[in-house]
RNA sequence: GGCGGCAUAGCCAAGUGGUAAGGCAGAGCUCUGCAAAAGCUCCAUCCCCAGUUCGAAUCUGGGUGCCGCCUCCA
């Protein structure tokens, strides 16, 4: 097949790069998670939605994705949250584990191929850590084993910070085992009441930056093709991994470096620690998962994105629009009289859904553009609403072309759309629908309008609403495929 | 204090040198028994100033404002 050029913006280099997959039509891609020590919130939704359409996009392209994305099970926030608690800090990250798998579920996200864990990784982190020290890039003091950042010259070049800045304005306290106040810990010593491992520098737990260069390179080895994460990871985090990663193995971590923008509730970021967070579960439980979608889609995933009260239901109108003008094509495809020549109309019509469909592969081809693409899917559904409106009979192979590019973009890909409405469901909706609109219509053949009006309305209030166009009556009921109403 | 990023209509949001996509809201119109849905038309010169250029929202310099990171964070 003839893929797009991909052209992704690496953070690496601060420009958009030509993407070429490492290895032939294999890419490996490395999203950091969570740290599962509480809620999956609307913050979290948002890279997961976007690695889930990148994956989907680039598979649709001909490449195959294998995709890594870590739990950081051990955790200072998880000790002292599952103290409060008085519960194993391990079985309170899996409580979140799960609650994250599930919200992820709920927003149709895909499922990662692995999800390392740090608890799982624990010979590997210490292989690691020892190779390092082996090497001189870091030393133990007091049973702890620090990173000596001034023995990487490379330190800071993806945040573009400079060492000797980096302490200044700085809020917390220094570790007096560190040697400088930049290092940070591989391998920390156990204090009492934590859990620990044994370890060559005594019992301790691996520090937190470090799972993620294990687990990376075990699963995906060296120079993989796309590291993923919230920008808020860039320094210390990535900045941390590519020190140690780099340092271990001479050579590269990660040929792209994707970082989303924040979303921002009441213009402050969202996040757990500052509390002002939404939970995915509770707006699942409010709107359709392909709303949530639409909305964080809208826009481009480097930007900011708002979200407030009231937000949702105002994106809702576009998109019930979207929705409606598939459901409608969908419907009209089903239709026995259609024609099944091509007119020098529908050719030109032809002509222009093709024109949409490659500006959308375009516009995810470029930095997966999703807001540029949702413009073009309404262009397409003027288009498809503007032909199917007109007087003359529409053509079978046209319709058929507008719904192969909103399956495979809007609802494949993107997820956006709803699904086909659920064929063959209930057994007497249709038929007593179809019975109930054929007299309503015998009703307004013989101008009783009062009494179909009246049939119109106790509909509405149960819910169908009754549309009269020009090729019949259409019904549809509120919500019928989707899993929560609006 | 250091390092990034952003600033486009009432709101949301694409667009990185060639004369402003798209959505929501608003106004008018068409279709319609009515309603709904849909379609059509209208609705911005791109934070400010100074440059470069035949030409800039797009490049450069200087302002102003906002956000993120430098502490756990997607």
């Amino acid at each position: 097949m003839e893929r797009a050029a991909i052209k992704v913006y690496n953070t690496m280099t601060r420009q958009k790069e030509e993407f070429v997959p490492r290895d032939g039509n294999r890419i490996g891609i490395y999203v950091c998670g969570v740290t599962p020590y509480s809620h999956t919130h609307l913050g979290h939704a948002r890279p997961n939605v976007i690695w889930d359409v990148v994956k989907k996009f680039l598979r649709s392209q001909g490449y195959e994705t294998y995709h890594v994305q870590n739990f950081t099970d051990i955790d200072d926030k998880i000790i002292a949250r599952a103290n409060e608690q008085g519960v194993a800090p391990l079985e309170l990250a899996q409580e979140f584990i799960d609650e994250y798998l599930a919200s992820m579920d709920a927003l149709g996200v895909e499922r990662a191929d692995v999800y390392p864990r740090v608890s799982q990784h624990i010979p590997e982190i210490i292989a690691l850590v020892e190779e390092l020290v082996a090497k001189g890039y870091a030393y133990a003091a007091n049973g702890s084993v620090f990173f000596d950042v001034s023995s990487f010259p490379g330190y800071g070049k993806l945040s573009n910070q400079k060492r000797d800045e980096l302490l200044e304005g700085t809020r917390f306290e220094v570790d007096p085992a560190k040697r400088d106040a930049a290092d940070f810990a591989l391998w920390k010593a156990a204090k009492r009441g934590e859990p620990a491992w044994d370890s060559p520098w005594g019992p301790g737990r691996p520090g937190w930056h470090i799972e993620c260069s294990a687990m990376s390179h075990k699963y995906l080895g060296c120079a993989f093709d796309f590291h993923g994460g919230g920008s808020d990871l860039i320094f210390p985090h990535h900045e941390n991994e590519i020190a140690q990663s780099e340092a271990a193995t001479g050579e590269q971590l990660a040929r792209f470096w994707v970082h989303n923008g924040m979303l921002n509730f009441q213009d402050e970021k969202m996040s757990k620690s500052l509390g002002n967070f939404v939970t995915v579960q509770d707006l699942a439980k409010r709107y359709p998962k392909e709303l949530l979608r639409y909305y964080i889609l809208s826009t481009h995933y480097r930007s900011e994105l708002e979200y407030y009260e009231g937000k949702l239901e105002e994106m809702s109108r576009g998109w019930k629009r979207l929705n409606q003008a598939v459901t409608n094509l969908e419907a009209l495809l089903r239709s026995p009289d259609l024609r099944r020549d091509v007119s020098a109309e529908d050719e030109k019509a032809l002509a222009r859904i093709g024109e949409i469909q490659e500006g959308i592969v375009q516009a995810l081809a470029d930095d997966f553009n999703t807001a540029q693409a949702l413009g073009l899917l309404f262009d397409l559904v003027r288009e498809v609403n503007a032909y199917s409106n007109q007087d003359i009979q529409p053509s079978q192979i046209v319709l058929e072309k507008a719904e192969a590019v909103f399956q495979k973009y809007a609802r494949d890909i993107l997820g956006i759309v709803q699904g086909k409405a659920a064929s063959g469901e209930s057994s007497l909706v249709e038929p007593l629908m179809g019975l109930m609109l054929e007299i309503r219509q015998e009703l307004r053949a013989s101008k009783n309008f009062a009494l179909a009006d009246k049939i119109r309305d106790r509909l509405q209030e149960m819910g169908v609403t009754v549309e009269d166009t020009p090729r019949g009556p259409r019904w549809k009921i509120e919500g019928v495929s989707s899993d929560a109403e609006l």
